[in-house]
DNA sequence: GCCCTATAGATGCAACTTGCACATATCATC
DNA sequence: GATGATATGTGCAAGTTGCATCTATAGGGC
């Protein structure tokens, strides 16, 4: 059942590598970092990303960074070359102030999504009592087969 | 501002239509419709997915089809036709038992990420009060821009 | 018979997203 | 001048998605 197995959390199953797409909810914390921090680089935010992140799963820099050029060209942070210090140049972003309400608008969507999620678990749980206690893992989230693996678990 | 208008939300603005993916949060709904249910039909399950649904953005119905199929080619669900009864044939769903362990996974992994959007929320609405009162629609969650709308919107 | 609608399931495809590998550059240390 | 840490990116194959479209059965109206 290879749709079962992880290649980067083989043994502390069930891991959430495969939900995939987390960038989404890369950017909601982003905005949050730099509202707090005032300004900052990507490679500082990646550091501190994880421990805002909705999941284990590790957050690609790569993806850090396409958010980051995304959000700017929306006009949600600037930012500019700080040449000070040793090693390389480093890009510092800011938060603008539409970047201010995107982030209140973020508060929303994952405020609703949050509320459904826990009202959905609560009733699959009353349902069928077993999940709390079947699954030997609680604190990481369970894995989800994407279409790709279903092809290669099948074909 | 383009990225900021939904063509279908046009005037309930914020929806969350750009989170997109959300397929993948129709699968849970699915296995959990599946297993009250104990057997049931694509298109009747359309029908009871948005009660159950994250977010207010509607449900492809193909998205709909094709999670169902990809759930069976994992195991998790069985399918056989059913001609009884006037109108086109259905094809009648069952969950197995390995879908039963699926939704129990996908219950600790939705209450996990409930509950770190939950922290989230009460941290970023800690630090940014106006969240709570700025926004005028409550209900439905915020709108977020994805790379393509980013092309359209600045090219 | 023919048209319209509801039911039911499915596919085609362009556009988009993502994971991973790789590229580039600066500085410190060995 | 090699190696490693810091820092920011790009290329691309593989994967996902939204929308339009297709097939098919049955019922009702004309």
């Amino acid at each position: 059942m290879p749709y079962r197995t992880c290649p980067r959390h083989r043994n502390q199953h069930p891991c959430s590598c495969a939900m995939g797409n987390l960038y989404r909810f890369v950017e909601p914390v982003l905005l949050f970092l730099l509202q707090r921090k005032g300004r900052a680089h990507g490679y500082e935010l990646a550091t501190e990303l994880h421990k805002h992140a909705f999941t284990d799963a590790e957050i690609e820099v790569s993806a850090l960074y396409r958010t980051l050029r995304q959000l700017e060209q929306n006009d949600c942070v600037t930012s500019e070359w700080d040449v000070e210090g040793s090693g390389p140049a480093r890009r510092l972003y800011k938060l603008t102030l539409r970047g201010e309400e995107h982030l209140e608008e973020w508060i929303t969507v994952l405020a609703h999504m949050s509320e459904s999620m826990s009202r959905f678990v609560k009733e699959a749980r009353f349902q069928s009592p077993a999940a709390d206690s079947k699954s030997k893992i609680t604190r990481s989230p369970g894995r989800v087969a994407s279409h790709a693996q279903v092809e290669r678990a099948t074909g």
